[in-house]
DNA sequence: AATTAGATTTGACAATGTCAAATTCGTTGC
DNA sequence: GCAACGAATTTGACATTGTCAAATCTAATT
């Protein structure tokens, strides 16, 4: 592990968690001095990955950071093979579809389809979701026993509405519940009025890469028995594509 | 300048053009020991940004970057300013919006309005396109003296298709043009079949800051003259929201 | 005009990254 | 099934290089 370029990823990370901040606030944050935050910024802002504010004098990041992330989509064979099968998903449900990444505690969403009625919505690629509150992140969770452990054991279940399981033994049970129909359910746990289906995909290692899922509005849950089929197909369609020897786990 | 950091982002440079490469292929395109480039790789890998194919023990970017050009999006004032006059010139006009900001020698797109009519389109967020070949490029280096002449030294004007400026005197001669019309035009330079209009947007301190314009077919080309005033005022508009105390320049 | 907060520069020291050689791992050819 | 190869990784010594504390500079504020 290199001790500067640590540090400059952690530099990163603080940018990222505060949009414009001083070079001292940076220092005290990862109890540094701030000659050394000053020397790694140059050297991100030298790269454009790093910004300083023109009449503030303060930091954020900068646009290099976004050309890397649009690369790393594009490199993702889950992503493109989950393409055509989320406009069929979204099509055959009438839902919104997302697929996601396992990042340590987080899902990262690498691909949203729109719901088919057209109506306007957010662009969501590249938000984050905690892990243990939302759909997706359950049913890759249920099927990776290690980052499972791990965040139990980091004791980071953060609440998000009354809904998030915040205790390690009721996120257990869901995931438990989870492998039982191979299918993960949210109902409000992340947001109000936002309920889901998810489903793993697994990989030519057998490993989950990645899971795909149906956001549906509080107001028309529970969803048709069908959606739940056509979920856990579309996923094991795109894990069959992906070369995994069988589905689930 | 910190080495090591400065190394660290040169190797995700080397990751972002090939999408898939051996350390010691990273090692020899940038003329450093195998032994450190794996260091940096390391680093760089227990922290997301890095992942090594289980398969062929080869590396590629990680999830971490993608959040980290969220963050960015997210911090962009341009982008949330631009983001309602967008819709509005998209339905003004009939075409797709693209608003962008100027990298050393490209255009990176920070936000893509689809044409109105529905025609499904890709999301074009994060891609990049060469400055002196669109019409955001050349909306900007207009009046960013002192980028223009970095991009005329450096010679690096890549030809994409028939149309493309390639010598420093058309581009030149393109860009005084602008200046004049305060609107950059763009026939088929970049993608064959694509033409465009677009004019520049200055913040606070009276530099550009980014550009957006309209995305128009070649068979519609050229628009009509509404399409030139409405890009122009769009501009002006958003300019004005980010404190811009004169337009144009 | 003085004060303060913050960014930047400087220079010496020692921690730290770098390099070359050795080792391990996996793959291909015989 | 064994040997040879290519590639990733580990090790340890050396010297480069990042780090720290103090000093300087810059720009707001009173």
């Amino acid at each position: 592990m290199i001790q500067s370029v640590d540090r400059a990823i952690r530099v990163l990370g603080v940018l990222q968690g505060a949009r414009l901040i001083s070079l001292s606030e940076i220092a005290t944050r990862l109890e540094l001095h701030p000659s050394t935050v000053h020397g790694i910024i140059k050297t991100l802002q030298a790269h454009g990955m790093v910004l300083q504010d023109a009449g503030s004098q303060r930091y954020r990041l900068g646009p290099a950071v976004l050309k890397l992330g649009n690369v790393y989509l594009d490199t993702l064979e889950l992503r493109s093979r989950a393409l055509s099968w989320s406009t069929e998903l979204a099509r055959r449900t009438g839902y919104a579809v997302r697929t996601g990444v396992l990042l340590p505690d987080e899902v990262m969403i690498v691909h949203h389809e729109p719901r088919p009625d057209g109506s306007r919505q957010m662009q969501e690629v590249g938000i984050v979701i905690p892990a243990h509150a939302c759909a997706l992140g359950k049913a890759m969770l249920a099927y990776s026993p290690e980052q499972r452990d791990a965040l139990l054991a980091s004791g980071a279940l953060r609440s998000m509405t009354a809904e998030t399981a915040t205790e390690p033994a009721q996120l257990t049970e869901r995931l438990a519940q989870t492998r039982q129909e191979a299918l993960a359910t949210e109902q409000e746990e992340a947001v109000i009025g936002e309920c889901g289906l998810a489903a793993p995909i697994f990989d030519a290692s057998a490993a989950v890469t990645g899971a795909i899922g149906v956001v549906i509005p509080m107001l028309e849950w529970p969803a048709a028995d069908t959606v739940a089929g056509a979920v856990r197909e579309t996923a094991r369609n795109i894990s069959r594509e992906l070369g995994a020897p069988h589905w689930p786990g």
